[in-house]
DNA sequence: ACCTATATTTACAGTAAGCAAAAGTTTCTC
DNA sequence: GAGAAACTTTTGCTTACTGTAAATATAGGT
């Protein structure tokens, strides 16, 4: 039998984004502290601080003063609807409306937050129940379900490996306006061809055609070793 | 040579919904009154006050104590651009994603404060640039036209009379439902049988099937001659 | 172990909304 | 045209979020 738990005060825009935050960032390392939370938020830590103790309140986080903060299982179900709400968009706007892959993530950014139920399930079901967004990042089920996968970077790889790309950071509109130029999607095979130090860049092969990728590019990359 | 004018300062969602909810009965009456807007926007006498004062300092409106409020030329751009982005996601979610048309209010009440110049342009493309919303309302245009016509509500029709529905309130879901569910919505032809005191109902024929219409339901329905 | 540098929190202040109650203005009525 | 009623504004307080500056806790180097 189902335990619905559900949460009857109102959570905010705000609330929302320092949640999904605190999901990413969980996700690479444990625990996440205040000064990483206001550097991504572009806030000031005493923000953070104030925000922290609000969302431990609502019982969404597990906060301890100074030892900074994970989600509560409410928390993380309140992330996981965010991102799914974030990646349904993206995919919609690339898919039906025509959007290029790197303008949707601002647009996702504010819509997320005051979609419907509805709404969700009506483009879920003109996408044909996804389980992808544009940049090759998972979307959560309607029930809180993500396929965790860890890839390695491109910037990691081999020499003479045959790579498909799995995903591709979807911070900067630049690196992805770039990276589309160059071939660079989703399910895109990719043959590194080379890799000398640790410093230098990747050469790599896509459909005949050379590029080079410096480190700050390739580690955005992630690829699935074939 | 246009003459841009660009605000400057950041517009509030909340700034917006006034702006529109007074450009909507600065068509009804000339000026409104606090008391009405009060009413309208479902708060107190107090905040209207103090919003109008933000906005005639911003000159979006023409406001003087205790005499009501009249949008400036710059008030009303931004009332039609927000009234284009309402009707046209109206429209679209009707349209393409399939909502009944007694969802979409609420819905096209939040998204309208979010959505970019590229998603307007984007659905206004998808839907073919429509001129008239679900409810049969016309659409502003990008350039902030639009086309104000006075039909007589079915109310005032007179029996014998061969009527097209031009447009249908969309204030109330459950109003709508029940239009749509007698077959009433824009374009629909109705034959006006009878129309006794000013008091009694409307009964009208749509399609041979007949049905009464109260004063409250018939006064929501707008029709042309035919 | 102590001292300093860094990180974090507290305290206080500002902006944007909102409301109730008090005070002020207009309008209506006789 | 004076008083009452109705309406509007002012005042003062509340909530939500953000920021700066000062205070405090933790952690690293010797």
């Amino acid at each position: 039998m189902e335990h619905p738990e559900a949460t009857t005060f109102r959570i905010s825009s705000s609330m929302e984004d320092y949640i999904k935050t605190i999901y990413r960032l969980t996700t690479e390392h444990n625990t996440v502290s205040t000064s990483t939370l206001a550097k991504q938020m572009k806030c000031s830590a005493a923000s953070i601080t104030n925000m922290l103790q609000k969302l431990s309140n609502l019982k969404l986080v597990n906060y301890e003063r100074y030892q900074g903060v994970t989600l509560t299982e409410a928390g993380d179900k309140i992330a996981l609807e965010t991102i799914r709400h974030h990646r349904l968009i993206e995919l919609y706007l690339t898919e039906i409306l025509g959007y290029s892959w790197d303008r949707v993530h601002d647009e996702a950014e504010e819509l997320e937050h005051v979609i419907s139920e509805e709404f969700e399930e009506r483009i879920d079901k003109a996408l044909g129940y996804p389980t992808l967004d544009p940049h090759g990042d998972p979307i959560p089920t309607k029930e809180g379900k993500i396929n965790h996968q860890s890839f390695h970077s491109l910037w990691n790889a081999k020499a003479r490996e045959n790579v498909q790309v799995a995903h591709v950071s979807d911070g900067s509109p630049e690196v992805l306006r770039y990276l589309g130029s160059i071939g660079i999607f989703p399910k895109v095979k990719i043959y590194v061809m080379q890799k000398d130090s640790s410093e230098g860049p990747v050469r790599i092969k896509i459909k005949d055609t050379q590029h080079l990728l410096g480190e700050e590019l390739a580690r955005q990359i992630f690829v699935l070793s074939t």
